[in-house]
DNA sequence: AAAAACTAATTAAACGTTTGTTTAATATTA
DNA sequence: TAATATTAAACAAACGTTTAATTAGTTTTT
């Protein structure tokens, strides 16, 4: 991929996350990127197809590190969710924008095709977590849960706090301003509460 | 609110949680509503207007009921977190159209004043519970928790499995057809996970 | 090494649609 | 008759996209 077309493809996620693709338009796009309108259809196709090029470039950006925990025998299971809540919360800060743009079109039930590709990415992710629950739920390491819930628990909980910037920053009595990406205090705040929150749920009572 | 104008509102929340805000055009919506593009101008102005409109017509969908669960002595704190996750389920699940449509529009970050009214409409619920919570620390029933991001975690579960259908039916090993609103069974499932979640977190260790 | 030929990159302008909105005329109702 | 509701048509602006001309860069030929 060129220089160009990366750089494209960097201020079309940032504009993609801020008004949603439908409200983005290529010629606000072509001025954020300091290129001629024309540059983007002429490199991408179509302004779909820039979308398509751009979850397709910005991919793969979670799953190896999962995996590799999934597959740590030095970690007891418990300690593997804790680390992949870990791995999760600091992934999806770093790539917050493309994450905010994923979300926010795999949510609209239109445009079928792309949909899928979302899917694609993010089901693999969720299947590792599904399998380390299940594996320790059949061990008796963990006691019986919704292991599908969980993950949709652990998701949603960094979601909802991570997408919803308003009604958040309300709800921790944070002023408007205020960016809950920048604040590494905020992060642990988050992974502190998600492990307790396991923790709780997932072991056996003594 | 005359019959009409209702009418038209119902059709948007339907068209908008199709297509997005700005995803839909006023045509769109006149055909499906069945009524002349001029009219939608001449009842509600613009379009934006037509979104405010439709936002404070919808508002108070949950408020007072969690108020009265919040109020009732006869329950205990946990009893009344239970009732306000089964409420919480089933208001979304009923609305679950102009749910999808605030959450959209809240999450993008452009249209300030209108992103100011959806929090206006959602926080209140939300400090409902947290109350409830909070109290519940302060008397010794519940442990020492992160009220606010257990409103996340509440909240952004329930979101997680109701917005994202692709990705949740393809968890849940459902077919893409699948629809998660006209199953009781999923709410159950929904439910008594949460619940069970809850108890394990906020419930001291006998 | 210089000139020519060719490919790729870039541009401004225009294209045909679609957008939200307004107008001005007509129908309906009170 | 007067106010309200409804319509088809037109409006200007914005949209994604295409065109056709120009510039820059590379390769080939002399």
């Amino acid at each position: 991929m060129t220089d160009k077309k990366t750089h494209i493809i960097d201020h079309a996620i940032e504009l993609f996350a801020e008004k949603g693709f439908e409200g983005s338009s290529i010629r606000d796009l072509a001025a954020r990127a300091d290129v001629n309108v024309a540059m983007i259809n002429y490199y991408f196709g179509s302004k779909e197809k820039l979308f398509e090029s751009m979850v397709a470039d910005r991919a793969s950006y979670t799953r190896g590190v999962l995996d590799e925990i999934a597959n740590n025998s030095a970690l007891s299971d418990i300690g593997k969710i804790e680390r992949i809540i870990d791995t999760y919360i600091s992934k999806l800060f770093t790539n917050r924008k493309f994450h905010r743009v994923l979300h926010q079109e795999m949510m609209l039930s239109q445009r079928e095709t792309l949909q899928h590709s979302i899917v694609e990415i993010l089901y693999p992710n969720s299947l590792i977590i599904k399998n380390v629950i299940e594996a320790g739920v059949k061990k008796g390491s963990f006691r019986k849960v919704d292991a599908s819930m969980v993950i949709a628990t652990i998701i949603g909980t960094i979601n909802q706090v991570l997408l919803s910037k308003k009604m958040c920053n309300k709800l921790l009595n944070k002023e408007d301003s205020y960016i809950p990406y920048d604040d590494a205090k905020f992060a642990k705040r988050l992974s502190d509460h998600l492990k307790q929150l396991m923790q709780a749920h997932l072991l056996p009572q003594s």
